[in-house]
DNA sequence: TTGAAAGCGCTAACAA
DNA sequence: TTGTTAGCGCTTTCAA
């Protein structure tokens, strides 16, 4: 049988709110501490989480939603908030939406029942309206209402500096190869910035900007280079996409970054310690994700308003762009 | 402020025991039923799972304790247990160990107070002497003792497929390039696996087992290849140990297909219906993630004794394979 | 079929 | 500094 409080504090000869405060690092005599600790040892007694929960209303867990974590972006940005909470002992529920509006949903319900103390979730449908406004939640790469906090990259800059590095390697004929997501988020602003700074330098861009979810992408990229053939500098607005990109121009027998120049966007690695697929602007996942479990953490523990935070991106030259030329 | 069951009984004028009979299914009289459940409608009531843990020591959470989620195989593995787990209404606590033995340590610690009802885990060390024995534990690819559960991919078949496959495609020096874990586990069969079936066909096999951690893999690689110049047939011990070879064979002017064929192990993805990135052995991810948490759930549920489960692995053709040459 | 009440293991307020 | 006790929200036994 499991020991309780009451048997650590029969053996320790104290009461339970003495054992309960030695637990809690609450001031206790020095001699009482110790013979508390004994008999916990002894016992090898632990403390039930679920009561403490009940009387605290706190469970020391938050839960983190995601598209699926089958896919190296969130694998990486889970990897980082497990990292962090299990720093501050926090404890890590995941759900995995699926992609499915009726699953972020049950998950909300769910977790609500489940007392966690805050949400981290990248989510793509409405989900605001059914979270409680005092249930803490990070955003992430969405912007909601007032009420909750988010934490983006910085996804205009990106754009921005995919163009400059494009035309600083010699790039004259720009595209920009997106998806349009009908939810609204924060990739939108890749584009913008793409676009802003090819302005500012007066070059012109073709854009290719699909519907999603897109259906026969690979026919799609074909019609839009063999009507284009002379583009050299391609922005597209997520690595996967560049990925397909690279394999449509190879059967075309355009190969990168001899025949043209290509930049992802997001930085995926396949795993751990492994390299970017590409040339593409990085966005910060581990600061993303430190960053949202200390925003959360703070909003948990300190009551504090939620913020917004925008990240730095940078770009890594990957083997599908060429070296810098001098002016 | 949240309405409790006694709110809810208030309102609808029973008693607490009705509340949670209703809210647990057992059998109540019609229209009773339905005077509780307009009263839980009104005033939004939600049970709290923390009061109901306490009560009957159930969390009807499991945990999934990983090496790193940050890395396709194991991701897609968390992918399909969250998939099986939310099904069966169960939630997921997400353990990373990442790779150290103190922090799967600290993880058990922590399962325990926590009261998760059961436990999945890819491990790599002995874990076995701090899980108490009544706590359900199903391994993956790795056999403890007589009270663990676990379930793994046919290893063995797996190495002896490979040789068969390289074989039937006109290989005729194999190799297998592998890493030895300091920890027992079942990747050590693929080799045996493989060398067997190689002996049953008098062929033949050079073979490159290095110590992990392993320092400067790549001098290994390529030291080992210029040994031996005319291998072309390969297997490595799993996916990413083949694209480090291919890496290496690539410097070397060797391409595959033409000049060698290579076959790994797991079947990783980069993502969701993403390719498969070389021929490997796949091992049935989505099955053994099944597979394990049918099993955890029986031993939950019906304190039935642990089992293990061999599940059957494919060959999957990619781009690292030639054609089957005919008799 | 249902209501009343005990009690799960803990925290925290209060009293000593 | 410490012990005692009420009660968190629920399930379940017992009695009606």
């Amino acid at each position: 049988m499991k020991a309780t409080m009451k048997d650590v504090a029969k053996l320790a000869n104290v009461g339970v709110g003495t054992v309960s405060r030695v637990i809690n690092g609450v001031k206790v005599k020095k001699i009482t501490k110790e013979k508390v600790l004994a008999a916990i040892e002894e016992l090898g007694y632990e403390p039930d989480e679920y009561a403490r929960g009940l009387k605290t209303n706190k469970s020391n867990t938050i839960a983190l939603i995601l598209p699926t974590i089958w896919h190296p972006f969130f694998s990486e940005f889970a990897y980082f908030v497990e990292e962090a909470l299990s720093n501050l002992n926090y404890k890590l529920f995941l759900c995995n939406a699926d992609g499915s509006y009726e699953k972020e949903k049950e998950y909300i319900q769910m977790l609500k029942q489940s007392k966690v103390d805050g949400i981290i979730g990248i989510t793509y449908s409405d989900i605001d309206k059914y979270i409680s406004s005092n249930l803490p939640f990070v955003s992430i790469d969405r912007h909601f209402s007032e009420k909750v906090a988010y934490v983006t990259a910085d996804n205009f800059v990106g754009g921005q500096l995919a163009a400059q590095e494009l035309i600083t390697r010699g790039a004259k004929n720009l595209a920009f190869i997106g998806g349009n997501s009908p939810y609204p988020n924060e990739t939108k602003n890749r584009k913008e910035g793409f676009e802003s700074f090819c302005a500012s330098q007066n070059m012109n861009v073709k854009i290719l900007n699909m519907l999603e979810p897109i259906q026969d992408l690979e026919t799609h990229l074909r019609t839009f280079f063999v009507e284009n053939p002379n583009i050299d500098g391609i922005f597209a607005i997520n690595d996967f996409m560049a990925l397909e990109v690279i394999k449509v121009l190879e059967k075309l027998k355009r190969i990168a970054p001899q025949d043209y120049q290509i930049i992802g966007f997001d930085g995926i690695r396949i795993a751990q310690k492994k390299d970017f697929l590409l040339s593409t602007i990085a966005q910060p996942i581990p600061d993303m994700a430190h960053k949202s479990v200390e925003l959360l953490v703070k909003m948990i523990e300190e009551k504090v308003l939620p913020e917004r935070v925008v990240l730095p991106v940078k770009f890594v030259q990957g083997n599908t762009t060429g070296k810098k030329i001098k002016k």
